[in-house]
This record gives structure tokens, sequence and C-alpha cells, in this order.
DNA sequence: ATGAATATATTGGATATACGATATATATAA
DNA sequence: TTATATATATCGTATATCCAATATATTCAT
């Protein structure tokens, strides 16, 4: 915890988490995510040593598949992330519950 | 990231603002935070050596304050905690706007 | 007063997230 | 073809969350 009223909280382990309900939504190449996360944080891009490690993690553990496009590789949910985001947003939701109503 | 579908995230760093979440509604002391935790992460009750350490430093911080009351303290949010609880939760939400549809 | 149960607290360590720096590859422009 | 820009990738490291084990303190029952 850092001190200041801004990062009370650093969302460290929910990284993989928000890439795979992003890609839920639409599949995306490293940078695009990278943009789009950094949107919703409110923060600078994310570097390429958070994006692609953690890309790599998805895609090592089957959650999500690649496929090349030009220059860059567009990520998409494969059957089992989609699965394991299933189950995951279910407990977010649960442990979260109440923070988003008033 | 561990490679179970349960815990594609492990919700790192998430746990300072649980805790002024939980303390917002009503002042409660270490034990029952661990309890009620525990509870809506389906998981087994938060061990002392994270509890403690978390509710040190958000006292430490000036977020949240103590009052010893028979065996137990009893922990509120101060000003600063809610302010700094208002300024996580607009973050919060802006970052994981979607995931609580559908 | 003694013992049991519960709450609080600290310490050491495993873990892995995330970043900075750096390297490589591909595509487009000139 | 050469240069530039962009995307992907890896490595080493700082950080700090979280847990297990352990210690201390306080209350309550007997």
């Amino acid at each position: 915890m850092h001190g200041n009223e801004k990062d009370c909280c650093d969302m460290r382990g929910m990284l993989g988490f928000l890439i795979l309900f992003l890609l839920s939504k639409k599949p995306m190449h490293g940078q695009e995510l990278a943009t789009e996360i950094a949107k919703r944080k409110e923060e600078k891009k994310l570097s390429p040593g958070t994006i692609y490690p953690a890309l790599k993690s998805l895609r090592d553990m089957g959650f999500i598949s690649e496929e090349k496009e030009g220059k860059t590789i567009v990520y998409s949910l494969t059957a089992r992330g989609d699965n394991a985001l299933k189950i995951a947003k279910r407990k977010f939701v649960k442990t979260f519950f109440g923070v988003f109503q008033d």
C-alpha cells in the first residue's frame, strides 16, 4: 500500500481478469488492450513488460488464442477462457457486492 | 497467475479497498472483517498475518481509527478514509465498467 | 486464581504482479 | 532499398500482498 488516496488499492492480480473480460467483448491485440486498460484506469499505458507476460500467461493456461493479422496478433477468448471468466466474474461480483450501488 | 480457473485473478491489492468499503457500511473489529471477507470471497478466513498488517497500514495512512471495546478493537473510517474510499470507488467502477451487467 | 477461548500483533518468507530497459520483427513510407 | 514507426517479446528487479507460525493480551467460566 502506498499511502496516497488514489491508490489505496493497486489492483494487482486483477490484470488477467480484466484482460479476459475485455477480450470477451471484442478480440484485440496487445497494444489495443494496453490502451483500453489505461483509459479505464486513468493511468498511463501499460508497459510491454506488463501486458505481454500477462497475455503469455493467459495463453499458456489456454484461456486465450492468438491469430496473426499482418503486424499484429489478435487475441480471442477460448471456450476455456470464457468459462474461466464466467467463474471469476461470479466470484468478483459476490466479493464486491454493494460497491456499485449509490 | 496459477493456472486454475477459479483464480485467474487473486485480488491482490484489493484488500485495503475492500476493508475501507466494509468499514464504510459498519464499524467492525479485525476478526469480524476477516470473516466477512472470507464469506464474500468464498474462501477460508483471512489469517491474522493478512488482516492485521492491512489494518495497520490503513491506520498509518490515517484512513481508519480504532476504539478499544472490551476484548476487541473496533475500526471506523476517518474522514480521510471516507474520502480515499470515494476516490478509489470511482476509479474501481470506471475500471470494471461493464463487468456487472448481464 | 486458573484455564480456555478469542482477539490482536509480529515476523519471515513465498509468490507473482508490474515496470523499465532492451531486443526483435514486421509493415509502411520515402 | 533504406529508414521509420509500431507491435511483440524477454529479462532483471522492486514491490508488497498474503500466509503460516508464533507470541501476547484480554475476557469469561469454573
